[in-house]
Formats: C-alpha cells, sequence, structure tokens
DNA sequence: GCGGATCAC
DNA sequence: TATGGTGATCCGC
C-alpha cells in the first residue's frame, strides 16, 4: 500500500446477524445480476479446450478418470469470510482459484508454507498431549487464572471508541471521478493484482490481493482501474478532515480507517453512540462522496471488529458492559480478531479453540497459557476477554517508521540484468530517504525466486546513510546474482537519532565509522561540497544544493520548521496529531515456547 | 545481530 | 501467460 506508516486491520466479520443497526440506504446490492450462475463454473476453469469438465454433481465420471478433489483442501485467501461475501459461493470460488492456481509456481509455494505450518500444528499438539499425561497441566491452570483475574482488573469501560473504515475504498475512489464504474463489478489494479473491488465484482467472489487474471475467470464482465495512489491521499486527507472534527486526536491507521475516542464528544453533545456515528457516516458522504462503516466500542480492538459487521454503509454498536463484551466474545470467531491470520487460526483449531472466549475458558486457558508464548499467550488472553487498547495512544510508542523499504517483482532476472534492477532500486530508496530526511545503518536485500520462495540477507553497516551508491554497494554483496529472481528489494533500518541508539549517541558518534569517502569526483571549479544529508560529494555550491534539498521536500509535501540537515522531517500536521500509530496490541506469532 | 514467519492494508 | 508493495513484530538461534 501507501506511505502511511503502520497499522494494523482486517476485515472479516462476525455473524452479521445480531446487528442493531444495519446499513443506511438500500445501497448498492440491490440490483445487478447477483453472484454467477452453476453453467458459468465450467466455463471458468476449463482451460484452452472445450472439455466438459463437468460441475463436481455430475456423479456419472467417465471409466477411470478420477475427479480432482484438491480444491477441496485448498484453503486459498480468498475464500474466508470478508465484507461483501456472504452470498458468495465460496466452494465455487475455491474451485475456480484452485483450477486456476494448481500448476503454478506459486500454488507449489503455497503448498510448502501450509504443510510448514502443518508441522508446526502438530508440534504443538504434541506438546500438548505430553503436558496432559503428565498432569502438568494443573499448574499452568492454575497462572492462567490468575492472569485472567490481573487482566480483567484492567478492563476500561470508560471510552467510546469508534473505528471508521472507508468502503472498498481505492474503488469507491474511482468511481467517485467516474460514476459509470459504480453500475459495474470493478476492481483496481490489474491482471497481475488487484489491491481491491467494489461489492459489485466482490458478488463474484472477486477480492483484494487477488491475481486479475483469476478474478476475470470469476467475472469475466470484471472492469480494471489502475491505481493512483494521489487520489487515494487526496481522498483520505479529505476523509480525516471531517474525523478530526470529532476528535483532533484521532489516530489513523492506514489511509482508509481511523480511530476517534468520542467519549467527551458524546458528553458535550448529549447525543447516544449511535446518532453521532451516523451523524459522522452522513457527514463524511455528504462531504466528500464516499461511504464509510464505523464500529462503536468501548476499546479499539473491539471496536475494530465492529467496523466490519455491516459493512458496506453500516454501523454496530457494542454495548459498553461487560455482560455484553463477553457475550460478543463468545460468538467471536478468532479469525476476526486483529492480529490473528490464517496460520494461527489454524493453529487455535487444532486446539480446539474456535471462538475468542474458549482462549479463556476454565478448560484452555491453561492449555493457551502452556503452549504460547508469553507474549502471545497474554495477547490471546485478553483478546478473550474482550480487552484492548482504551487510553490515549502510547506518545512514545509507534512515534514513527522503522524502516523504509523499495522492492519491485519483475520478469525473472539473474547477472547484469539483476545488478541493473538493485541500482534502480538504490536509487528510488535513496530518493524516499533523502525526502524524508533519513539515514539508516541496517540494510536488507530481500530475495525471490522463480519459485516464489523468499530469502532475505542483511547486514549492519559502521555508518549511517542514505546513499544509492553505498547502499548499491553493501546490497550487491548481498545479493546473489547466480540464479533467476523473480523480486529484488532493498530495506534500510536502525535510522539515526532512533531510541535504540538515543542514550548512546555520544559514544557511537566517537565510535561509529565514517562513510568511506568518495574519491573527491573531479566536479566543476572548486565549488563542490560534502553534504552530510547525501552523504557524497555534490558538484554544486553549498547554497545551490541546500536550496535544492529544499525544493524537493517542497515539491512533494509541507514539511514542520526546523529541519537543518540531516534532522528527521515531520509531517506538517494533517489535522492534528495524526499519529499513524498501530492502536491493536502485539499479536501475531504464537511459536511453541521452551518448555519451563 | 540475522533470518524466517506472520500479519495488516 | 499470469500471484503486489510497504511496514511492523516476534521468535529462535
Ligand atoms: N491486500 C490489500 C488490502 C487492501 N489494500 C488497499 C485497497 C483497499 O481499498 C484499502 C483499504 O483496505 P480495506 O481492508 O479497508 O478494504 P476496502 O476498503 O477496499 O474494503 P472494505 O469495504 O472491506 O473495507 O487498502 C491493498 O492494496 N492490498
Ligand atoms: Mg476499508
Ligand atoms: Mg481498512
Amino acid at each position: 500500500m501507501a506511505s502511511e506508516a503502520g497499522g494494523r486491520a482486517s476485515r472479516e466479520e462476525v455473524a452479521r446477524a445480531m446487528s442493531p443497526h444495519g446499513g443506511g440506504e438500500p445501497d448498492m446490492a440491490a440490483e445487478a445480476g447477483g453472484g454467477a450462475s452453476r453453467e458459468e463454473v465450467a466455463r471458468a476453469m476449463s482451460h484452452g479446450g472445450g472439455e466438459p469438465d463437468m460441475a463436481a454433481e455430475s456423479s456419472g465420471r467417465v471409466d477411470g478418470e478420477k475427479e480432482d478433489e484438491g480444491w477441496r483442501s485448498y484453503e486459498s485467501v480468498f475464500t474466508n469470510q470478508k465484507a461483501g461475501m456472504d452470498d458468495v459461493d465460496r466452494d465455487w470460488v475455491k474451485k475456480v482459484v484452485y483450477e486456476n492456481s494448481k500448476n503454478s509456481p506459486h500454488f507449489r509455494n503455497e503448498q510448502r508454507k501450509a504443510e510448514q505450518a502443518t508441522r508446526r500444528i502438530q508440534e504443538m499438539l504434541r506438546r500438548k498431549e505430553a503436558l496432559l499425561s503428565q498432569n502438568q497441566l494443573a499448574g499452568y491452570d492454575q497462572s492462567a487464572a490468575k492472569l485472567v483475574a490481573e487482566l480483567e482488573a484492567t478492563r476500561d469501560l470508560s471510552h467510546w471508541w469508534f473505528h471508521v473504515d472507508m468502503d472498498a475504498f481505492y474503488a469507491s475512489c474511482h468511481e467517485l471521478m467516474d460514476p459509470t464504474l459504480a453500475g459495474v463489478p470493478m476492481a483496481v489494479g490489474g491482471v497481475g493484482m488487484i489491491s481491491t473491488a467494489n461489492y459489485q465484482a466482490r458478488k463474484y467472489g472477486v477480492r483484494s490481493a487477488m491475481p486479475g487474471f483469476i478474478a476475470l475467470k470469476l467475472c469475466p464482465d470484471l472492469k480494471f482501474c489502475p491505481s493512483d495512489f494521489a487520489l487515494y491521499k487526496t481522498k483520505a486527507s479529505e476523509v480525516r478532515a471531517i474525523l478530526a472534527q470529532y476528535d483532533p486526536n484521532f489516530l489513523a491507521a492506514g489511509l482508509d480507517e481511523s480511530y476517534l475516542d468520542v467519549t467527551s464528544c458524546l458528553e458535550a453533545r448529549g447525543e447516544s453512540p449511535d446518532a453521532l456515528a451516523r451523524c459522522i457516516r452522513d457527514h463524511v458522504r455528504r462531504e466528500t462522496g464516499l461511504t464509510c462503516s464505523i464500529g462503536v466500542a468501548c476499546n479499539r480492538m473491539l471496536a475494530k471488529i465492529c467496523s466490519d459487521l455491516n459493512k458496506p454503509n453500516g454501523e454496530f454498536v457494542l454495548q459498553r458492559s461487560r455482560e455484553a463484551v463477553l457475550a460478543f466474545t463468545s460468538s467471536l470467531p478468532v479469525r476476526k480478531v486483529p492480529g490473528i491470520g490464517k496460520v494461527t487460526e489454524r493453529i487455535l483449531s487444532g486446539l480446539g479453540l474456535n471462538l475468542a472466549r474458549d482462549l479463556v475458558s476454565r478448560s484452555s486457558a491453561g492449555l493457551v497459557v502452556a503452549l504460547f508464548s508469553e507474549k502471545a499467550s497474554g495477547a490471546l488472553l485478553r483478546a478473550g476477554l474482550g480487552l484492548g487498547r482504551s487510553g490515549a495512544p502510547d506518545e512514545d510508542a509507534g512515534a514513527g517508521r522503522k524502516g523504509i523499504s523499495v522492492e519491485r517483482t519483475f520478469r525473472p532476472l539473474r547477472g547484469k540484468g539483476l545488478e541493473a534492477k538493485l541500482a534502480e532500486i538504490c536509487a528510488k530508496l535513496e530518493d524516499a530517504m533523502m525526502d524524508k530526511g533519513l539515514r539508516a545503518r541496517h540494510i536488507t536485500v530481500k530475495m525471490k525466486g522463480t519459485d516464489f520462495v523468499v530469502r532475505t540477507k542483511s547486514k549492519t553497516l559502521p555508518f549511517y546513510t542514505n546513499s544509492a551508491e553505498a547502499m548499491l554497494q553493501h546490497a550487491t554483496k548481498l545479493t546473489s546474482f547466480d540464479s533467476d529472481l523473480r523480486l529484488i528489494g532493498v530495506r534500510m533500518a536502525g535510522f539515526e537519532g532512533d531510541a535504540v541508539e538515543q542514550g548512546q549517541a555520544t559514544l557511537d558518534s566517537l565510535f561509529l565509522d565514517r562513510e568511506p569517502e568518495e574519491p573527491a569526483v573531479s566536479s566543476v571549479g572548486g565549488g563542490g561540497y560534502f553534504c552530510e544529508t547525501c552523504k557524497k560529494h555534490v558538484a554544486e555550491t553549498k547554497a545551490e544544493h541546500e536550496d535544492w534539498h529544499l525544493a524537493r521536500s517542497l515539491q512533494r509535501e509541507v514539511w514542520s520548521a526546523g529541519g537543518l540537515g540531516a534532522s528527521r522531517k515531520q509531517a506538517a500536521l494533517p489535522s492534528k496529531k495524526a499519529k499513524c500509530v498501530g492502536g491493536m496490541d502485539l499479536f501475531v506469532t504464537k511459536r511453541p515456547r521452551k518448555m519451563e
């Protein structure tokens, strides 16, 4: 996606049932031939030839021919629940995706990863059995009970949080520019990859991160819009300007979603959360022409889950009581919890934990604590209790970006051709880093082979840099040029002035090497000088060169004052302090923990 | 400090 | 024919 820095999110939805508030207007969804018919199945799946390839049901198989049932077990990311997918024939989608993927290197790599996850799950189950057979779970049950009690004591029901998430954001932006698009199934991206799709296209199973050529099999009439980030950024700031009126300290998490603490706003207006959510949605739609959905709850995690329940153009209010929250997690599939993805869902499922509330049940909380790392189990228990961040975002944490990277996919290359790609990438990275006034010393090269296997190679430099030359020199040493790659990328992290380095700053400055000086290239006359930001010798005079830096910055965005030399530039507050912090928690990675 | 894996948009 | 780009975190070693 775009520059906006970290944020979490996930869509997915819980049983749409319980919702007290439905989407507003009748809206889209109405006409536009819903879904695809059975007969289209064969067409979508037949490669080239005109074989009948009859639908699965047809029992009259010809002689020894065996039906390929592989699709049943192919759980691609495209078949899980997602806003706009209720009426989709999931088995049909699964089958079409499978049939159009199965012989590709990409597919084989997915299979490899899935098998790896399976091994991990089995290892976990093995450890569970070991614990059971040795009757060691009792101790964990006890410590889990204590942990749960401690967590429960932190429950904070005093805030009202809104999570505002734009509907089919990129696609809606294009529909705004060309209203004729609004009536037809449309996706943003191209035959290679789709960023998102409007809700008409979603009826066919078309969705984010799906290759366009597969989407075309699902929906032959699908129209594509090439992406236009400038457009999305413009619309995003329009939306944020509105949201800031309801909470000047709102948190932006990516271009299309924000968290608002409206506790005091509600107080001041003497309004109900329902009414305010409605008001904000109307306001956004009136001024931008875009629809959004809002989730309302006492903390950010729950609000985020709720914003998906009545998408598109809807809202969901989770009442602010312990009972309501626990009832909610009791029917909440773990997959809906932000941070629990495909793999973690499989792991939990293997343990018989399917609903969030299961994670804290008397019978399994101990298991969670026993099998997962301290961080992971803490996060899982919190999810089960419906606890999340509800206070002001940490001033300190997530204060800024921690890395910056550029990567590109291309027709498989090696040798000289690959060297050229690497050079291009380093040039782009230099651009981006100079724009932001960043220099860093951890360099990582990312390589993806034609088999889609990803490898990274990294090292720490003895100096900070953002010069394309320096980065290229070291990236080259980290890269394998002797086999075909389909992607290469470079990431820089460990920024000058970052926390890790704060206390050490003076010491570092004494011990860190200087980047090897440039051979003082001729340059014209006498005018050149050594620019600290570029970390290289430039031909212009100092004044000229600094002007150039200035112009360069202004061209792209407005920066706050004080940007002398290499100091880190600050975005000139879009609305207030829209810090793009990932408000969630530290979920992710739940690996087997060392016993004891 | 490094490399792999997972997750989110 | 054909499966993206950016950023973050966590864990084991
Ligand atoms: N794998 C992804 C997921 C999303 N996006 C982009 C396109 C989306 O428009 C935008 C916002 O992501 P959402 O998950 O909020 O999805 P949408 O806004 O498109 O749809 P929804 O109505 O489900 O929120 O981010 C992307 O480029 N790649
Ligand atoms: Mg959205
Ligand atoms: Mg979103």
